[in-house]
DNA sequence: CGATTCATTTTTGCATACAAAATTCAATTG
DNA sequence: CAATTGAATTTTGTATGCAAAAATGAATCG
């Protein structure tokens, strides 16, 4: 029997899960911000029943707070939240440096060397926006390289913490060039397959990306996602 | 004021949530296992609105599978996710040990020091259940050790994927022996602050888990999670 | 005029109701 | 007798209703 090509409507909670998620990872929704059943439910036009699941899920991926009988706020992060998951996210995409080294394909180091020309052009261009996508591709597919669904989940699920924060604008120079030189490397090393030196970069990689942020954060420049007491 | 002192009643879908997962962890919701909504709201006297929302975070957590329009199942793994989670965990505890062997402070080495006596009795004893216990404590104080607590909820809900699949009976003795010289070295490591062997230990220490794992897998011992198709 | 009290309103948390999808199972067919 | 069909039943998904807690704000008090 032919299969019938349903449109494959997701379930209801799934899909305000999806919208809620990228509403805050975009920062439409902003750190700290309330989230009012009442309001999103109008605004998604679903009940509040299925937008409450989607409320549950998105708290256990820590992108949530609940506060008992008073709600969902997006999650902030403290200086110190910030800095403890930039530890985590260095060990996560370490691990899938290392892992990549030893596992990439051809046809996928060459995509890496494409974007990351891709990446030079809009560094030379001082495009930032461009910049920061790109980025992330090659981050997203380092980390696909290393062949490791629960690894590419968990990176996944506390990158995503980190995107809420938006910290794209008002790059240092030097700190720019430097990571772009550091992107350099990691091609290299990746057509070596030199995993302990991928590991290593990365590491630094991330501790650089760490820094700057939190400069940014120190100087107001990032107070989106700032807890004041903590 | 005083404080009223209210005996701390979590919210239901929170409660629920708990209980659940204590279940999966503890087995007595197997892997591959139906959550039936309406057995289970009976089950923990509550509605089904609660559970149906502990049953998202459960399932963000990875430990529930939601099937659309056909429910909730236990997780169940493939060897194939067992060996990708081992690889995940071996990184996160790799960098607990790590940071462990810096941060760590007299009193809590004493503390393992402690409880690794104690499991050295239990192994002595071949006592494996309390073995196992006195194990993951000290799996647990070291994380602890790491002072960085997005690390250890990543490491928590990681590592409750693992401990639903029970894997405890039937260790073979000389792997069993030379975990117990591992937890030695661990020791020793800690004491000398030696970051990068703790690192290096733990890694080793988690393959070595995982190998023995496998291979209960493979000789049909842990079947319990086990995906016929993966 | 600032702080406080308390009734009103709003919002959250849970239960229930209802519709749609999946499952079951007995009757039927080849 | 295995496979298939389809009505009956069960189960899931979503909406709504209701009670309790929190927020609001106007009146009152110091």
């Amino acid at each position: 029997m032919a299969e019938i090509i349903s449109i494959p409507r997701q379930v209801l909670h799934q899909e305000v899960a999806v919208r809620l998620r990228q509403r805050i990872v975009e920062g439409r929704l902003a750190p700290g911000a309330k989230l009012n059943e009442r309001e999103l439910s109008e605004l998604l036009n679903v009940s509040r029943t299925p937008l409450r699941e989607a409320l549950k899920m998105l708290a256990a991926e820590g992108l949530v707070e609940l506060l008992p009988n008073r709600g969902a706020v997006v999650a902030q992060m403290s200086q110190q939240d910030v800095a403890d998951t930039f530890e985590v996210i260095a060990g996560l995409e370490g691990q899938s440096g290392e892992l990549a080294a030893r596992r990439i394909t051809e046809a996928e180091l060459a995509e890496i060397r494409a974007l990351h020309y891709e990446m030079l052009a809009a560094h030379t261009r001082r495009d930032l926006p461009t910049y920061y996508r790109i980025n992330a591709q090659i981050h997203t597919l380092i980390n696909a390289a290393a062949r490791n669904p629960v690894l590419t989940q968990t990176w996944r699920t506390v990158n995503a913490r980190l995107q809420a924060l938006r910290f794209r604008s008002n790059f240092d120079d030097a700190k720019w060039k430097r990571a772009v030189k550091e992107h350099d490397r990691m091609v290299e090393l990746l057509g070596e397959h030199d995993a302990a030196g991928m590991r290593a970069l990365l590491v630094t990689h991330l501790e650089h990306k760490r820094d700057a942020v939190l400069e940014l954060m120190r100087s107001g420049q990032l107070n989106a996602g700032m807890k004041v007491g903590a």
